[in-house]
DNA sequence: TTGGTCAAATTGACAGTGTCAATATTGGAA
DNA sequence: TTCCAATATTGACACTGTCAATTTGACCAA
């Protein structure tokens, strides 16, 4: 943890540069040398702390996955004692982060753009689909389905059902019967 | 549909030239010069039939989803007498699709990239919506969640699951219980 | 203090890109 | 035939990623 020597902290510097051009332009516009000049350094410069662009977006990938787990415990999904509970905080807060941040949402599952190789991000994806099991699990086995294709199907629909949304698919946000926003019926409709 | 002048069907040169790239090497790989090489003509011509690197994405993707649409109508799923079976076919076409041609697929739904006033592209999905809907329909109404759930919790769960295979996830693809391969697995999750 | 060392940042270059304006070519209509 | 309009070419500009060579500056050992 060393003072870089002539910016201070310039990794810092170049993800948040990054991050405000990811919102603003999309992964389109996340360019080394724009992020350089945004950053106030010449164009070569962040080629010390990211090799390339596939690297660079990497890490701004692994910053969001970051983001959005601590938001997710920031619910305080620990404490919730029934799995429904859990669930459906844990789909909300990924609803949200997704609406809210679409250019970051989409960049984190870009995996043809992003490092496939990389330990940190995919721990970050196995993390979240260990959650999942986690809570998947608690409900038990199902009648005529394996505990695991209930997870993937889990995943699947938060999943699909966030990039079509991000995409302005699916005008009614709302259940048409039981009134419940409709990415909580989504998953209603995989539980017992 | 005359003749054009110099090359003879240049709009359809480019269309194959870009499929052979976009397969190859993914959409980055697909910019107007590298198409225009491949088809023979100089790096400008292309602007004629496709003023720009979107129209020429937009172009690509409405080829896509045509040929995605014929090769679901294809499976004979007009003739098939109840909806499950034709529900069937409609998520293996969509998988198969989905997993042969990745980039193609890829690139129907990157709407950040593509012309989203486009009245032919938003017809190509609009008919897919519809082809779900008229299914899902068949099924009759859901105890506790709308079927206008119910069809978007199909198009979320079936192009979820498409896009994480896509990206290397979920390696068992078979059902653990039921024998079944996993995509089929997956709709019946949701399904009566 | 001095000198050395090495990571960090700069500069300059190259090939590739999208896009535009100006020009040339050509098939078919008048 | 002449002329027009669609089509294709050429050349230019600013931008990109990436590399090599160079300079800067912080730190450590003597």
């Amino acid at each position: 943890m060393k003072k870089a020597h002539h910016h201070g902290a310039l990794k810092q510097a170049l993800i948040e540069a990054a991050l405000d051009l990811l919102d603003a332009e999309g992964v389109e516009a996340v360019s080394i040398r724009a992020v350089a000049r945004k950053a106030g350094v010449s164009h070569a410069a962040p080629v010390n702390h990211f090799p390339d662009r596939r690297a660079l977006l990497t890490g701004l990938a692994i910053h969001c996955f970051e983001e959005l787990k601590h938001a997710i415990q920031s619910t305080g999904i620990r404490e919730m004692p029934d799995a429904r509970s859990q669930l459906i905080a844990f789909v909300d807060e990924f609803h949200n982060y997704g609406l809210n941040k679409p250019n970051r949402y989409r960049l984190m599952w870009r995996s043809d753009m992003l490092d496939a190789s990389d330990e940190e991000l995919n721990a970050m994806t196995d993390h979240l689909f260990g959650m999942v099991t986690k809570m998947i699990t608690q409900f038990g086995d199902p009648p005529n389905i394996s505990i695991m294709s209930r997870v993937v199907a889990m995943c699947s629909i938060i999943h699909g059902y966030v990039l079509l949304r991000i995409d302005g698919n699916f005008i009614g946000l709302t259940d048409e019967k039981t009134g419940h926003p409709r990415h909580i019926a989504l998953i209603e409709a995989l539980l017992p």
